[in-house]
DNA sequence: CCTTTCGAGTTCCGTGAAGAGACTCTGGCA
DNA sequence: TGCCAGAGTCTCTTCACGGAACTCGAAAGG
């Protein structure tokens, strides 16, 4: 939790950064997107402190990103993606993106994305949701919305 | 910066994070998106501390992701976004468009995008690079790459 | 020529969050 | 009855954020 209160600002990144800017949310996610669902799996991959790991957790399914489900009769828990969480992934996704255009060098990408649909190996592109035409920073103007502060 | 290094990690995100993850590194960036290019214009919008914007600052530059260019002959100077910055601001295009679906509530979006290709107010939308399906996080396998950790 | 102003930082201090690691609690199971 | 494993809690230290005051360099103004 950062000292100041992005979740207030009239801005969905500011907002969106409210639920998964702290440190260690966005690498949660991702593991638990590739599978990695438990505690200890998690508190394992990640080197993460056990007191920071459940203060994420906790805040990650209060914001309906995560679900926590029991499983063998015990106080035993996994943590899955909530519709909402599978759309952040997408986020993630970009990220990788340009993680592996500007800092994987010459090593390449560490991981690889198949798109089930078509099978190859890809990666995501943005486009216009108008007109299909790529989409990127400099293709658009930026116009207040009927959200905007006051 | 955290006090785990995530830019020495295997990952594309946590890289990523590496240069974006600190709290404000992303609000900075859209402020520098939409023309807001010095710092007394940044640190009264943002309303953050002087010191942690300086160290912000230096740390996008460092990374390539901002430029820093004088004008008017004097100590002043304004901040551009690089190529390697532009390209990460399509990761906050995607961070808006969610904030746009899940956090906006009645009021809706705070900002509009209008698409210079087609002139409509539009969103970004994530397409294959192979195939130009519509490719999200549960669309795809996840596969070791060339840099994956030893 | 001396002083003011303005942009762009730099310095200093107090508080709160991250990190490490030990401890607890619950429910099987040998 | 004792042990084990998962899933947290507790405690302590250190570092980074937030706020405010201070500095510095170059015009501008009288």
């Amino acid at each position: 939790m950062q000292r100041t209160d992005f979740g207030a600002m009239a801005c969905s990144i500011a907002r969106t950064l409210d639920v998964i800017g702290e440190p260690w949310s966005p690498l949660i996610l991702r593991d638990v997107w590739v599978g990695m669902t438990r505690f200890e799996q998690l508190q394992a991959d990640l080197g993460i402190s056990r007191k920071v790991l459940t203060e994420r957790l906790n805040h990650l399914v209060e914001h309906g990103v995560l679900e926590r489900r029991p499983y063998d009769n015990r106080p035993r828990h996994e943590y899955h993606l909530t519709d909402k969480g599978a759309e952040l992934v997408d986020v993630l996704m970009v990220m990788v993106r340009w993680g592996d255009t500007w800092l994987a060098g010459k090593a390449g990408p560490p991981v690889l994305y198949r798109h089930h649909a078509c099978g190859e190996v890809s990666r995501v592109d943005l486009h216009c949701s108008g007109c299909g035409e790529p989409m990127h920073a400099g293709d658009v103007d930026v116009l207040a919305g009927p959200g905007a502060a006051a």
